[in-house]
DNA sequence: CCCTTTAAAAAAAACGTTTTTATTGCTATT
DNA sequence: AATAGCAATAAAAACGTTTTTTTTAAAGGG
């Protein structure tokens, strides 16, 4: 179509260095065996045409492209957008690009994605915080395509993951408000049947309660239903409601600090005192979190690290290198800031 | 590589169908002459075949690869990520994909992440927020590739944008505090001069002052550099360093509610009640603006939509069809929450 | 009945690489 | 002196499409 910007091709240094094509190849690629005299004509042909091999046609023959595929739910979401900046600034060290797509929690939308990146032949695939879908991750698996599963264990052997410490993270966070003398610990969720992150960190509360001898009870456990709105507005909604029936716990742990956030607008609207009347700790550690009022006590995540490791463990499997560990799990620090006080005598 | 996974080609198709491969390409695309007892046969090989086509083969060849670059000075912000979620649901449903890539405010590394995409044949770029640089957005614009401006006002008539009017919205903001009656109003920005958002939002608030007959007072503009650190963090530095020198406004404009945030914070570490002593208003409405304390009144940005038509707008262009404004501005609202009211007697 | 036109289909070229195979010229070996 | 081996290079094939060109067969015109 736009044949006047023709790029200049390895032909056309060819023929400026006198030489075959495929010893201007080889030279590019450091690959074959080509005379000191040969090898210098050729440089110095590159240097004055200004030559960029194409990629697609490099595509064609060799099957990579130097793309890394990110399939995430949901862009839009601190969370993830950190632990995609880990990733941008790991490829884009290494040499590669991201293609990045979202499935907005929609299954089908996933086969769909992950099929046209297969057919952009992208180098390997991210998936972020999906569900707990083997199936389709397998898939590619099967295809001999290298992956890494972001905080996501999916219940499969094979499949590389980086994640962190859901369980024993959240268990934590309850042992830190247990220490502060809380016996009634309430807990804020969104549903988590279907993926592993939001279950484990449903474990990690109960492993706490247990731990700490305090009874379960179903009753300050509130589960929002995030599919329908943002988070911190459903959790409004959702805590909300709660409230309207008493049963008032001295204190949450939150699955996320979104959800906190919701909790914690719900609570003041309500003429409740943090931390002096109700505790409340959050899980993530996103920005804004530092800039509520009170600041929010909370469980830091690595995000950007996890990116950055997610990124290099795929980076080194597509590259074919020895990796000895995929199965990844970073550390979590409690930041300890105001949402948090002893309960209320 | 792995040849063991060869997908079928046209090639298979034109086997099991008996006919020559550029028929198949024909049906396929719908192009060229083909009669209807041929086309049947094809069309039943290839729902016998489940055959997909090898886009990088069809790029080689057409030059295009149904891809979009979106350049970003980075990822990371609430603003950024929601215009990108506009931009890739557009793409998607018109079968397009993204490519990403963040600058982090470094013009060397723009310029290399364009020359990649390049290289890839990417059908069309998004500028969103970048620098006030002509000249390698030019550079794209020149080799006849589509580009769409997204944010910035670019000084140059022949690159499309899709941006809102915010000088208007910020003079809005000025009017709004005056009604109020307020008489000494401040203004929070980071440094502007590189970018003509900034910029313009700047001569917003200087318009809007003199139309209501107040002076220009370089002593409350108070500029955060933030290259520095996170813009929140910076302006909550920046702000409490001015709040030791006293000559405190009854109201503030902001750039942006992130850097409201910071303004809020260093008023409440000094114990300024908001808005009974100082008001403040807010740019952007990105979420967390509605759950901050008191919830911010702030100027809301289309953001999805502008993303959505900026995306459709290059996607017509890619495509060939008639477009009749390539320069978009869209409407913003004043949101009115609480953190606005008269100033103290 | 031959020539021209036309529709339909097939064949071939092209896209720009990498990779495989072939060629060349030389040296060493017998 | 013929041949094997080798290093260096060139030539050709291949990747999977689209597009251009050629071929084929049938129809129409004089």
């Amino acid at each position: 179509m736009n044949k006047r910007f023709n790029n200049p091709s390895i032909k056309d240094i060819a023929r400026e260095a006198g030489v075959a094509i495929s010893t201007v190849s080889n030279v590019i690629n450091k690959k074959g065996i080509v005379g000191t005299e040969t090898e210098k004509k050729v440089l110095k042909a590159l240097e004055k045409i200004q030559y960029r091999p194409n990629i697609i046609a490099r595509g064609l023959r060799t099957r990579s492209t130097s793309t890394i595929a990110i399939i995430v739910q949901d862009i839009v979401n601190p969370y993830t957008s950190h632990v995609i900046k880990g990733m941008e600034e790991v490829a884009r060290k290494r040499g590669y690009t991201l293609l990045i797509a979202c499935t907005y929690y929609d299954i089908r939308e996933e086969k769909k994605q992950i099929d046209v990146f297969l057919d952009q032949f992208v180098d390997g695939f991210v998936f972020l915080g999906g569900y707990d879908n083997q199936g389709v991750v397998r898939r590619v698996y099967d295809r001999g395509i290298p992956l890494v599963s972001v905080d996501r264990e999916i219940d499969d052997p094979d499949i590389p993951y980086v994640l962190i410490d859901n369980l024993e993270a959240m268990k934590k966070a309850v042992d830190y408000l247990c220490s502060f003398g809380h016996k009634k610990i309430g807990y804020v969720t969104f549903r988590f049947e279907y993926q592993s992150t939001s279950r484990n960190r449903y474990l990690g509360y109960c492993k706490g309660l247990e731990e700490n001898h305090i009874d379960y009870d179903p009753e300050i456990v509130i589960i929002d239903d995030y599919m329908k709105l943002n988070e911190t507005e459903g959790t409004f909604e959702v805590v909300s409601k709660f409230l309207k029936k008493g049963a008032l716990p001295t204190a949450f742990a939150c699955i996320s600090d979104v959800n906190a956030f919701g909790l914690v607008k719900a609570l003041k609207a309500e003429g409740i005192k943090i931390p002096q009347e109700v505790s409340v700790i959050g899980f993530d550690n996103i920005s804004f979190s530092n800039f509520m009022e009170p600041p929010l006590t909370t469980i830091k995540q690595p995000k950007k690290l996890m990116g950055a490791t997610a990124m290099n463990l795929l980076l080194d499997m597509v590259e074919k290198k020895k990796v000895e560990n995929k199965n990844i799990k970073l550390p979590t620090v409690l930041l300890e800031r105001d949402s948090v006080g002893p309960p209320p005598k």
